[in-house]
Parts: C-alpha cells; structure tokens; sequence
DNA sequence: TATATATGTGAGCGAGCGCTCACCTCTCAA
DNA sequence: TTGAGAGGTGAGCGCTCGCTCACATATATA
C-alpha cells in the first residue's frame, strides 16, 4: 500500500539566492508541519508562509512528500549528530556516565523541536519508512557497539536485543512525556528516572 | 490549533437494522484505517466498503472524524477491558507473576490489531487527545495502585512517576516491535527481555 | 390497511488540494 | 551591453474530498 516516493530534487539552485530559496521552504514547511500537522499541511499554505510562489516550491521539490521528506532528513540529521557527538564524547567512560548521557542527549534531541518530530513520526511511518528505520538503526547501532565493547560490565546476553529494548524504552518513554507531560521535559526527576530504569535494566545499579 | 470535534451521534438508531448498519460502518470503517490510514480513509471509501450509501454514514455521524473517534473508542474500550481483566486477576500475586501479565496483556492488546491500533494512535493525537489520554491515564492508574499496594515489595520511590515510565516503556518497546520487527511480537524473547527491564526496575529481580 | 416515522439512497455541491505552465525578472559570462 | 538560461510567479486545471438534500423504501403503530 505504501507506493514509492519521488524524493530526488527536480533541479539543484546553484545560485545563491536559489539556495535560500530552499531554506526558506524547508523553514516554512517546518514550521506548519508543526502547528498543523501533515494533513493540514498544504502546500499552498508552505508556499504562503515563506513568502514564495507554489511554483518555486516545485522547482526545487517533485512533489510535496518530496518536501515533507527533506523536511524530516534535515530533522533527523541534526538529532543523529547531536546523538553521535555524545556516544563519541562518553565512548570511554563509565556506563553510569554514558548512560546518563545518552538520556540526556535524547532527550536534548527531542527538545530540539518536539512539535515538528511529533508530526514527522506520525507521517514518516507512511512516507519514508525506510529513512525512519535507518536513522533507529544507526541510533541502535551506537548503542549496540557500545554494549558489546563493554559486555563484561554490563548484565546482557544479546547486545543487539538490549540495544532495541532501550532505545525503544527511551525513546517510549521521552515520547509519552512530549505527548502527555511536556512540562517534565526539563526536570532532573525525570532524568534520573529515565537513567535509573536504563541502569537497572544494564544491571549496574 | 485543534479545535473541537462533534463527537455525539447525529441520531441514535432504533430499530434492529439500523444498529447493524451503524456497526457494518463502523467496522468498514476500522478495515480502511488499518488497511491505508487515516489521510486514504474517505467517507466514500468506507461508505462502498461498508455496502452502504454515504448519506448513512452521516445519520449517524456528523463528520468523519466523530466516525474516526467512535472506531477509536471501540477500540480502547476492548483495549481496556484486556488489561482490567488481567489487572484483577493477577492482583494478589507475587510481583514478577504481575509483572510478566501485564506485560504479556499488553502485548496481547496490541495483538489484537497492531494496523487499526497504528492508524489510531497516529490520528488521535490530532483528533481525540483527551480521550487518547484517558485510556492511558486508566492503565496508569491500574500501575499505580497495584505499585502503591505493593510499595514494600518493590524499589520506587513515587508510584506515579513509576507507574508513567513503565507504562511509557512496556509501551514505548511494544510499538516499535510492531512497527519495525513485527516478527518479535510473538517470541517469547521478545516478553523476556520486556519482563526482564520491568523487574529489574522495579528492583525485583 | 393507512399513516407517520425511521431508515437508506446517491448524484452532485462547494471547497481545498497538489500541481502545471505560460510568462516575467534576475544574473552573469561573453 | 546583451542574450541565454536560472530563478520566480500565480491563475487556474483536474481531481478528490467531506458532506447535503430531495427522494425512496422499510417498519411500527393505529
């Protein structure tokens, strides 16, 4: 049911203000994705907001998933770096800092824009499966070598297993908190809540 | 930015075969949503697949999203249910026999139609939040009262904060399965490992 | 049987959507 | 300075959507 989407760009800017043409579409797609949502996103609407004609939106974009999807690779870019500095900067710590670290960062990565990565999840799960699954793969994939290099320390038996169970669990549970209780966002309490349960579960504390 | 939804039916069916037809719609209705998701849902799609005319739908109904929440509520409502019967039965049981069947309910709930549930959960972010927030809230409260019940038993210090991060997690864990490793979802590795982090923080095991 | 009311029908409306295309403006190398 | 092509425009096409309404049929009641 899931049909393939044309995301490659109808022609690339090469001058300069063909460029902030782009970022100003991509700013402006961003922004009602994540006021309105995906279904009232149109691009009539985009186009308004960015002060720019529908047509240029075309010029750059074969179609509006094209769009949304570029929207979502620019979003998942800056969270899966900001994730990877982590994972590198605590790769040789200890796990209770490591741990505490990869919370933070997680956390930290969906306070980037929680409205946005809200109507993005809901929609990538029909438009760009795939991405979707890859950037969790790569997230996963930090961990798993993380486990691993460190599996005499830590209470696992399959790496990969542990890894899935708690990128799944953070990011469960940094969801719930986006949808249900923004205002714990921020707090310490539920930090260290959300490090205890990664902890326990790694057997170190 | 979401405004309200008219929910109450338009008119309630009286006669036998007009609360057939409101349930044959309904249940097209649930069919579509699972099959292509809310945005392909159609009125006029769930109208044909229904064997109906369209003007039945909005007898009943004042627009498709009241039609959308009442398949959602139908559905949390067996949802439940599910999760109510377990919740009695395992009451006065050890902790980690509770533990392990509320976790298998859970799954077993999310067995019941993981598409329809992925479409709901999706939409009724958008549409029916209140409600969306109740069932969760009603789970929480079974975690809540079975953890303060037991509070000596088990390492928490706050059963509210423990009950919304384990309910986040058994179903933050659960929905990944189901949207990236369905094939996870029957193994009993799969209940294992969830057990397992729920025990483990709850210091249990 | 006759009448009132509940139920069901489906062509088609108005609106909004994604997207195109004929046309205009700007940029820059020659 | 100039012309070729890059960049930008927006009215509007074709289509689908949610939804209505004038009408037909089924059922309950008298």
């Amino acid at each position: 049911m899931h049909q393939t989407i044309v995301v490659e760009a109808r022609k690339l800017p090469t001058q300069a203000r063909a460029r902030t043409t782009v970022e100003v579409i991509l700013r402006a797609c961003a922004q009602v994705l994540a006021a309105d949502g995906y279904a009232r996103t149109s691009t009539n609407r985009v186009a308004a907001v960015a002060g720019v004609s529908v047509g240029s939106i075309y010029q750059y974009f074969p179609n509006k998933d094209a769009l949304v999807l570029a929207v979502a690779e620019e979003h998942s870019r800056s969270l899966t770096e900001l994730l990877v500095a982590t994972a590198v900067e605590y790769r040789e710590r200890p796990i209770a800092e490591g741990a505490r670290h990869f919370v933070r960062g997680m956390i930290a990565a969906h306070a980037l824009d929680p409205a946005l990565h809200r109507a993005l999840v809901q929609q990538l799960l029909h438009l760009g499966l795939d991405q979707f699954k890859a950037t969790q793969a790569h997230v996963r994939g930090l961990i798993t070598a993380w486990l691993s290099a460190r599996a005499h320390e830590v209470r696992v038996q399959n790496p990969d297993v542990a890894a899935f169970v708690l990128v799944a669990t953070v990011e469960g549970v940094i969801h719930t908190a986006v949808f249900e209780a923004p205002e714990l966002l921020g707090t310490t309490a539920f930090e260290e809540e959300l490090t205890a349960i990664v902890l326990r579960y790694l057997g170190v504390e």
